[in-house]
DNA sequence: TGTACATCAGTGAACGCGCGTTCACTGATGTAC
DNA sequence: TGTACATCAGTGAACGCGCGTTCACTGATGTAC
């Protein structure tokens, strides 16, 4: 027992300047990160095993979380504050001068901040497909908001001009799945594997580029085919 | 080690000709599908749970299974048999005339399957993301094998009848993620909301028409794309 | 800078509960003759 | 068809354990003067 740790700045900047609270409930929050390491998704985490391994006495919780369930969703907040730094890192990633280029410095953004925040962004895939309600809802929520963001943003390209509101979503929710399985494909490869993750990386670029060479010629279809769209086939 | 099962079909038609033991063996399997209904997830079951359930004392259980995870893995045995079904009628509905004719009826079938099996498409949803290692990898495989298969299909089409394994793999992959991300959009949707159903069956047919409509370009492309790769972009 | 005091964060004992697992048992089912 | 017996499936009591939560407590931190 007794772990305890004295603890130096539990993840922010500076030195030892939070409070002897914030230290905790921080420590508290990556004690729950570090438990989810392995198999366990967050509804298998214990109060009292988060607290044992935070150093901390299980009554000493509650100082900080109602319930397990407060815990969670401080977790929720917590992951997705990263998932806002890496989508603003993908979204500015220096001046746009070829679409090639922005798929290419968009999923090499992705892997370095999944790489970089490996626990968050695993935090956020299991919870995503089986946590309970709340914190999906919370997890979708900010998907929905990036989904919303990015088909802003192909509305502002040349080739995309025209399309219609359901079709950049389409377009949009397309490239987000691709964007989410390539992170989780990354999650899975194993940690000393660059070439493995190489492979990842290469198929999501080759993924984009194929769905953004089908955008140039979408408009026309899309238009066209509403007449002919029983009949016609390829 | 002793897998036991002779197994007749231990559910399917006719009255009550399994077995007693058969019989409390799917009881047990199905209290634990009935158990998942919610917002919980297999790992969160407990044994005592789902003996309470199925209507029979905690050590019955022993009789069927070794512990949970051995009950998991026959839960992924049987979902694993709906998921083929599900995969082989949507492989070989009827002819195929036209290419919008296969999406059509290829998402249409996967709906109607996952309508139909509800609770055992949701699990799998659920375990892929962040079931115990050894489901997980059940459920990989099966996914892999389809990936496969798919990627055969492809290779047949004139379009892509030249293309590269690799470009096979990744269109492959990328059909793949859409129907997957279907099937757990169309869990999502309220059980009575036919309209929200629709509107999801119709971005699905959309996404899978534009990376079709890509794959008739895509070839030249590739490989033209060979020399010009760094410099060209749009 | 020093003292008095309020608030805040962590402690440790205790509780009742559902859990997984063991065991010896009983009654039902199926088989041999 | 009837009887004897072996096997198999379900029972019920018991165990020790980790759990979430309560409570009165203590010592550390921060503030007023």
């Amino acid at each position: 027992m007794s772990e305890r740790e004295p603890f130096e700045a539990p993840s922010r900047d500076g030195g030892g300047r939070d409070s002897r609270g914030q230290r905790t409930r921080q420590a508290l929050q990556d004690a729950a990160f570090r438990l989810m390491e392995g198999d366990k998704s967050f509804s298998a985490l214990s109060l009292r095993e988060v607290a044992r391994e935070a150093g901390v006495v299980p009554t000493a919780f509650y100082r900080h979380f109602r319930d397990m369930k407060e815990l969670g969703l401080a977790l929720v907040d917590e992951t997705m504050r990263t998932l806002r730094q890496a989508i603003r890192a993908a979204r500015s990633a220096g001046p746009v001068v070829s679409e090639e280029q922005a798929i290419r410095s968009a999923v090499e953004t992705l892997a370095r901040h999944v790489q970089a925040h490996r626990l968050h962004f695993r935090f956020i895939a299991r919870e995503l497909a089986s946590g309970r309600t709340a914190m999906r809802q919370a997890i979708r929520h900010e998907v929905d908001l990036f989904l919303r963001e990015l088909a802003l943003d192909l509305s502002r390209m040349p080739a995309l001009i025209q399309w219609s509101t359901e079709d950049l979503q389409m377009m949009a929710s397309l490239i987000v799945n691709i964007l989410i399985d390539t992170a989780e494909q990354l999650l899975d490869v194993p940690a000393r594997r660059p070439e493995a993750e190489e492979a990842v990386i290469r198929m999501a670029e080759k993924q984009l580029r194929l769905i953004m060479l089908a955008a140039t010629l979408w408009p026309q279809e899309s238009a066209a085919g509403l007449a002919a769209r029983d009949g016609k086939g390829q």
